[in-house]
DNA sequence: CTGTTAGCGCTTTCAT
DNA sequence: ATGAAAGCGCTAACAG
């Protein structure tokens, strides 16, 4: 079957009108008879009218569309923050087009290209777990186009980012641990490419420090977040001469991974070896025993990013600040600790 | 910062060429000499030139875009779907949209409009609770752009959908409910409005009356989904005079929410009473007791939408054919019954 | 208040 | 193998 669209001109031709005028009636120009539009606005509705944004994006240069790329959309993390990014985005006028680059370097790359295709004004990224080169994200600014980082973000770039205080969560759920007389605390860590690993490391470091318990390298173990190999880092923890009494995992999806497997090998949470995660995903507080983590404003963050990128479209700057929001993170103690 | 854009006609004229010849050249039409080619696209990939799809989309009158809607991001049923139907797309070459209307009526027809206007090449739609009318995508077949519906799917409308078999999911596990030994089986239901209700709630009675069962209606409550108002429901159903020994609730989340007000009354899973869900979510592995429930196909579904779009969009069809592709479901027996 | 003209960036005839 | 011209649907000057 044919395509039929209804344009501007079988509205003017119908009502004996110029394509200006019926232009002006459907964007609510004020310089327009009443009744006219009125007829117009009529007619349109009739007809199912939809104004081609193709040809306005073309003619305006502006889409009214930001871009989301995020790695992944498993864990409750993702969506949740690209609906409360959407969300805002929608109360501007704005729409959204997501793509999740599923960890992938190469698809965060295609990714981009897509977005480019499709002029957006305004793009959010969370990069994966793999990039380490920029080039395809900077395209943007040179082209006049704002980015916004979020979570995962970009060190070397001038944009504006989210995320969380990493360091300060990684240092009170720690604290956490060594109040609750843990002495021996392992911790899963991500891979050291991603800002969000290193601080949070920092801030194990940190607490391991101020409470004079020596650092043991042997006991932190960074890993790709390919949740299907935790086993094997846990197993091996757990199989140490000297194991751990506790496991600061980088995630709560890597940590309930790390319960199911500690309690597979028929050890006690938390007598036998404690176990804290991050970010309060949705599953955290139905997993027996219940997750001790650090709660993220999942919602804040989404809100927050799309609020600055809008900002930034409409700011027309001619420079790209580092703008950094940090937001707030809370110790949510359960009975995994 | 103005936004630049680098066109055909820049690379045109650097090069010394017409923009018919760089045009061809960059969209591998073969009748365009090799060097010259290899020129226009070493220059394109320099000058970071990226194709603007609007205006190709608005002379060819194909955006290679397709918008999905769904009513909700908080399970991780429409997530998933939404992933695997955006890789199936991808494959085939097409991009995708995703809005989702919260389960307002009124939000899914504002994303429709966004869809229309962006001259999306098909759509995949999972209606929310309370949408009834459904003259906002009537418009999309009328206009010749192909629909899938998949999960909530729309019974007036002739278009490919995409369900599982609700009804011999439910029948199955309340079978199974009844080959444990349960006689009072309540069943939590959906909106009335929505088929899977409808279809769950049949098998629901279907297994009852085989097994000489009597329904009984004070038993079946029929819910809007709002997992906010599930607590009343079950205690409700636990003050009973004669309270169920198992309860059958549609869907994960509401099992879990079930799960949870049944342990806060201290009652005992499966002992006192059994429950089970629909949907195999992520999080009902994880609670205690672990759920029984019902295993969807959920990538399957999303694949299979997204092969039935693309697959109408080429075709080119005059008629909208009813076509319903039902999958197959899997009952998980785990330790809630 | 309304009409006319030009043109956004690209593909697509039709020429050469 | 390349070029020239027309036009997708719309808005944005510029006129009246």
């Amino acid at each position: 079957m044919k395509r039929h669209q209804v344009t501007i001109v079988d509205i003017a031709r119908e009502l004996q009108l110029s394509k200006s005028t019926v232009s002006r009636a459907l964007t609510g120009h004020p310089s327009v008879n009443a009744t006219t539009r009125q007829l117009v606005l009529e007619l349109a509705e009739k007809l199912d009218y939809q104004r081609n944004m193709l040809a306005i994006g073309l003619i305006t240069r502006k889409t009214n569309t930001i871009g989301i790329i995020v790695p992944e959309f498993t864990s409750s993390y993702f969506p949740t923050v690209t609906i409360a990014a959407q969300e805002e985005a929608g109360k501007a006028g704005y729409n959204t087009v997501i793509c999740q680059s599923n960890e992938r370097y190469e698809t965060e790359v295609a990714n981009t290209k897509v977005m480019l295709a499709n002029q957006v004004d305004g793009l959010l990224v969370s990069i994966t777990k793999e990039t380490r080169n920029f080039d395809h994200l900077k395209i943007f600014q040179r082209k006049g186009i704002p980015i916004v980082f979020f979570n995962r973000v970009c060190d070397e770039m001038d944009a504006p980012k989210v995320v969380v205080d990493d360091y300060d969560g990684a240092y009170r759920v720690v604290s956490h641990l060594i109040e609750r007389g843990r002495k021996r605390i392992a911790h899963l860590s991500g891979p050291p490419s991603l800002m969000i690993s290193q601080k949070r490391l920092n801030g194990y470091k940190a607490a391991l420090r101020k409470n004079n318990i020596e650092y043991d390298e042997s006991l932190v173990i960074p890993y790709d977040l390919n949740i299907d190999m935790v086993h094997i880092y846990v197993n091996h923890l757990l199989n140490l001469p000297a194991p751990p009494d506790a496991i600061f995992a980088i995630s709560d999806p890597t940590a309930i991974e790390t319960i199911q497997v500690i309690k597979k090998r028929g050890l006690k949470i938390p007598e036998d070896i404690a176990v804290t995660g991050f970010s309060n995903d949705f599953a955290s507080s139905l997993i027996e025993p219940s997750l001790t983590t650090v709660s993220q404003p999942v919602k804040e963050i989404g809100k927050t990013a799309a609020q600055l990128l809008i900002d930034q479209i409409n700011r027309d700057v001619s420079e790209w600040k580092n703008i950094i929001r940090v937001l707030k993170t809370e110790l949510i103690v359960r009975n995994s600790s």
